[in-house]
RNA sequence: GGGCUAUUGGCGCAGUCAGGUAGCGCAACCGGCUCUUAACCGGCAGGUCGGGGGUUCGAUUCCCUCAUAGCCCGCCA
């Protein structure tokens, strides 16, 4: 008999927490709010989303948290932060320093950034618990495992050689044995100033590393790196923090993780998932989570570095595309793959999208098994809102491409009608209201600022001229350029004034009926090229020699706007 | 040094885990709508699937090896 493979890659991960037998699945997901949160990060919220998903459809009780790690010291700043902000917090738990932006009002830096992520889950259709980790510590669960930890230091110690040593050269094992020397599991942040760590003038980092411990009264010790205060001060006090490799199998011990994806650089063999599985186990008496390790998603051909300023951001993307393409960019790919994200190929995206539709929707068995069950499986996972029964109808991209483009000449209501003609679909208020579509058009519009954008900074040539080719990109200035008027001959201006009569003359005018129009008037009336007719027609109308097909552009605009603009006396 | 991924027509990518006639989008080319065009439509063409070896009746797919590129292993997921 033949083995029943998986239709997709997450019913592997499903598997193995299946095998788990427990009845509450917990997933998690973590990040430091250190700057503005990169779109990148969704791809393990959205792994743990569908998961989510595919267990709460098979009756489990799940937990989906994402630790938003606002404990964690700011080591360096992004460069969109002022200097003098830079200076004074610098060495400070993320969720201890105010908000850097002044107006914004809201309680500290890591709220800030942490919430911009927060805010825009709803939108994408992720159901998750945000915990703020400066709140978990000050409870007394988290603060009874600080005290474990420091009760099994040395165990902790062993652990964290046996897999860092075989990834360090000689010379790095010696300073790494001298660190361990009287290293403690356990950081203090300073009651005076604050901070955490303190950066050297050598650039070498200092934490508040806890000196000694109590374990009878129940007190450490520890000297701030950064202002030379000390004090002695009781594990329950709320501002010990635990050291990164510790911190998270902590969490995942606390709250019984059953599975937490992991970007790759966490996942490298001696990397801080591995000893977190072994320290879990032997410190903490828990399994740890089934580990899910994924590529980093790339923004065209570049790493997205917060520090480089290359940032994108969910709350961005959800202003240029749609959030269910973004789910299916990241549902259809399998974890260890990199994915460019491409603004420009967005239109592509679209179409796959569409395509998995048409397949989800279709009863034929037209395409090949594999790819028909494939599709089943992720397409409800993409979903934002629950889905119809009947493929929903969808405007096509080109022409909310190109409806965007006119908006200075063409409101929302006749934009709205124009999409219902084209379309053919007459119940279209049924799925998309006019304000979805005001919405999708909004969306649209920005999104080709953004492709815009990308031309003109592109420095190959021969990439620009393919996006551009790719894109009906164009322009309705306000008004007339006096010197193209200047430019065009008699003829050119006999025929515009013949085209503005037929328009005039004719109520509902048919895309072709123009298009034939124009030529009729050139080669007959005029006895002159067509091309010569098209180009004064655009130039009129957009300034250019170029843009899209005359006849179904003059149908779609508005018939007293383009009497006005065809009037050159 | 260790690890992960990629290499498929001009470009961007699927397909590879589960071996059995190589796909999509864009571009190109030809044509249609009395019409050079970019909300169109139809058609045609284009690839020895990075190189080499092996397993197999059969390999883009599995194994080994080499090459090239990108990334990770310093708290950027």
């Amino acid at each position: 008999m033949n083995k029943k493979f998986p239709a997709h890659w997450l019913e592997e991960i499903v598997d193995k927490i299946s095998e788990r037998n427990v009845k509450k699945i917990t997933l998690s997901t973590g990040k430091t709010p250190s700057g503005h949160i990169h779109i990148g990060i969704l791809r393990e919220i959205l792994i743990c989303d569908a998961l989510r998903r595919v267990f709460e459809s098979r009756g489990y009780k799940v937990d989906s948290f994402l630790f938003m790690d606002d404990l964690d010291a700011a080591k360096r700043f992004p460069e969109y932060i002022e200097k003098d902000f830079q200076k004074e917090h610098l060495g400070k738990p993320f969720a201890y320093m105010p908000c850097p932006f002044k107006e914004c009002g809201c309680e500290s830096y890591g709220h800030h950034f942490g919430y911009e992520l927060i805010s825009t889950f709803e939108s994408f259709g992720i159901k998750t618990k945000a915990i703020w980790t400066h709140e978990l510590y000050r409870e007394k669960k988290m603060q009874e495992k600080i005290k474990i930890a420091l009760e099994n230091t040395d165990l902790i110690k062993e652990i964290l050689k046996k897999y860092i040593i075989p990834t360090l050269d000689k010379n790095k094992k010696e300073l790494f044995l001298d660190m361990l020397q009287n290293w403690m599991p356990v950081m203090a942040i300073c009651e005076k100033c604050s901070k955490i760590q303190y950066r050297d003038n050598d650039g070498a980092i200092k934490p508040n590393r806890v000196l000694k411990y109590d374990e009878k009264k129940e007190i450490v010790a520890y000297k701030c790196s950064a202002c030379g205060n000390y004090n002695e001060i009781s594990v329950y006090s709320g501002i010990l923090k635990l050291n990164w490799r510790v911190d998270w199998p902590t969490k995942w011990a606390l709250f019984q993780t059953t599975c937490e994806p992991a970007g790759k650089d966490h996942c490298v063999k001696g990397g801080s998932y591995d000893t977190g599985l072994e320290l879990c186990q032997r410190v903490f008496n828990y399994k740890g989570p089934v580990k899910v390790a994924y590529e980093w998603l790339r923004l065209g051909d570049r790493d997205m570095k917060t520090s480089k300023g290359i940032v994108f951001t969910p709350k961005k993307y959800l202003e240029i595309a749609d959030p269910e393409l973004y789910r299916m960019l990241i549902l259809r790919t399998n974890p260890m793959k990199h994915i460019s994200l491409r603004i420009e190929e967005i239109p592509q995206y679209y179409d796959y999208y569409e395509r998995m539709e048409d397949i989800y929707y279709s009863s034929g068995k037209i395409e090949p098994e594999e790819e028909q069950e494939f599709i089943r499986y992720t397409y409800p996972l993409t979903k934002i809102d629950e889905f119809l029964d009947k493929k929903p109808k969808r405007i096509p991209l080109k022409l909310l491409i190109f409806l965007s483009q006119i908006q200075n000449i063409l409101n929302i209501e006749d934009s709205y009608e124009k999409a219902k003609s084209v379309t053919g679909i007459e119940d279209l208020e049924k799925s998309i209201s006019i304000k979805d579509f005001g919405i999708l058009l909004k969306r649209t519009k920005k999104w080709v600022e953004e492709v815009k954008k990308l031309i003109e900074n592109e420095t190959d040539s021969q990439l620009k001229k393919s996006i551009m080719q790719k894109i009906s990109l164009f322009e309705i200035p306000d008004k007339h350029d006096e010197d193209i008027l200047k430019s065009l001959d008699k003829n050119q201006i006999n025929g515009i004034k013949l085209l503005r009569n037929f328009i005039l003359e004719n109520d509902a005018v048919d895309a072709d009926i123009i298009q034939n129009k124009i030529f009729t008037i050139a080669k007959e009336d005029l006895k002159m090229k067509p091309k010569k007719m098209f180009e004064a027609i655009y130039q009129v109308i957009l300034g250019k020699k170029h843009g899209p097909r005359l006849g179904s552009f003059l149908s779609l605009l508005d018939k007293n706007w383009l009497l006005e603009r065809l009037n050159l006396e």
